[in-house]
DNA sequence: ATAATTTCCGAACATTAGTGCGGATATAAT
DNA sequence: ATTATATCCGCACTAATGTTCGGAAATTAT
């Protein structure tokens, strides 16, 4: 059997992942956009190939009447290791108030989505919770949109840490590189290109400290 | 809350039965003809009834865009997470070449430093590998020095995704959100407030794919 | 090189399919 | 009974979507 050109290929895994995020099958637009071809026809004369090749079924007529052939592909034994369960305990946004754990909440987690993080690369996990970003107002601290924050919910960080810190007079928060130095206190964005400020330490509270930063393109 | 009425319970099994047949959800017509509805508006009346009690989600403006709720991932046993294990095979730095796996060294991964990613976020782990950011010449891309980048192994990608890719007349790479456009290829930055560059298409090479990255402040 | 075949393009075209709306009917509340 | 509310009905409208077709471009065969 002939090797399948490679925009089939890219097709076949377009339609996979589209049913993954979606659990309904793309149109034949869909498809146009999402490999980057120009013309519909294109993409409805490359499925019938893909049909003719026993990768895929088609319902003629039919919107988004496809169907994967080969659905799994077992592959060989994940192996287990131990993680550990973060709480996604919500979003953050610009003027949005800033989501923390609260003491009730915090043993109430049933029904809470939560992620899971290998024990490897995150400690212990205690008193860690995640947050979802939205919207683009936290492209000075490298984090953007989509992006999951893993933090720590504590009031103390060291010099140097990433944390999510509270101006008091402005009341904003923000997400800054804390540098404690005596009565001031300067944050740092995480882009080098943007400028430092520093606050009267009395006028910043650490809220949490960022422990890590997980960005997924599916 | 109130008990499902007939006719959505009827629906609702039709849906069922309908994707379990086809692999794809029916359309407002199909559940009309399925269910002896006289009307498509009534269907569209009942689907928003059932959208409103949570038992299926609904695209709007989306031919069969519907979405049955307790269909993903409800299963309830915490225990052990499955994780994957990729390699991580080097750093990039700006001005060094880029890392590949080559099929030689792909095999022997022996002594190769592990990752561990839960498998939930990363998916089969297929072909991924890691790399270690070194330097801040990827602050476009909204990455910075000691990022973890994972890339998948891969000459083709879609529209939006964002990869490593080398400008060949520059004999540069870099990591952006790529977008063909027939002759022309787009290159867009993840910061945007940067502005995207675009080339022929023939002067742009996929090295890979960016699949994730992970920023560990300890 | 030349011809044959496959793949791609762009632009209509024709169904398919979701939505909106006025009003009829049923069902529940007062 | 009389309102109020929920559901249903047809029908028309519009957007979404699969298909067709002539011809260009790329690839493969002769």
């Amino acid at each position: 059997m002939k090797t399948l050109a490679e925009r089939q290929q890219l097709i076949l895994s377009f339609i996979e992942e589209f049913i993954e995020e979606h659990d309904y099958p793309p149109t034949v637009r869909d498809i146009q956009r999402g490999c980057g071809i120009s013309s519909t026809s294109v993409v409805s004369y490359n499925l019938d190939r893909l049909k003719d090749s026993g990768a895929l079924s088609r319902d003629s007529e039919v919107s988004r009447g496809l169907k994967l052939a080969g659905q799994k592909g077992g592959s060989s034994g994940p192996v287990s290791i131990d993680t550990v369960a973060v709480p996604l305990l919500g979003t953050i946004a610009a003027g949005s108030p800033f989501p923390m754990p609260e003491n009730d909440t915090w043993s109430d987690l049933t029904g809470q989505e939560l992620i899971d993080l290998p024990q490897a690369i995150i400690g212990t996990g205690d008193g860690l919770y995640a947050l979802k970003v939205r919207g683009e107002s936290m492209i000075d601290a490298l984090i953007c949109d989509g992006d999951l924050v893993i933090m720590e919910q504590t009031s103390t960080v060291r010099n140097g840490q990433m944390a999510a810190v509270r101006i008091k007079s402005d009341n904003s928060t923000t997400l800054k590189h804390y540098y404690a130095e005596g009565p001031r206190t300067r944050l740092e964005p995480a882009n080098p290109l943007m400028e430092a400020m520093t606050f009267n330490s009395t006028d910043v509270e650490v809220l949490s400290r960022v422990v890590g930063v997980w960005r997924y393109m599916g």
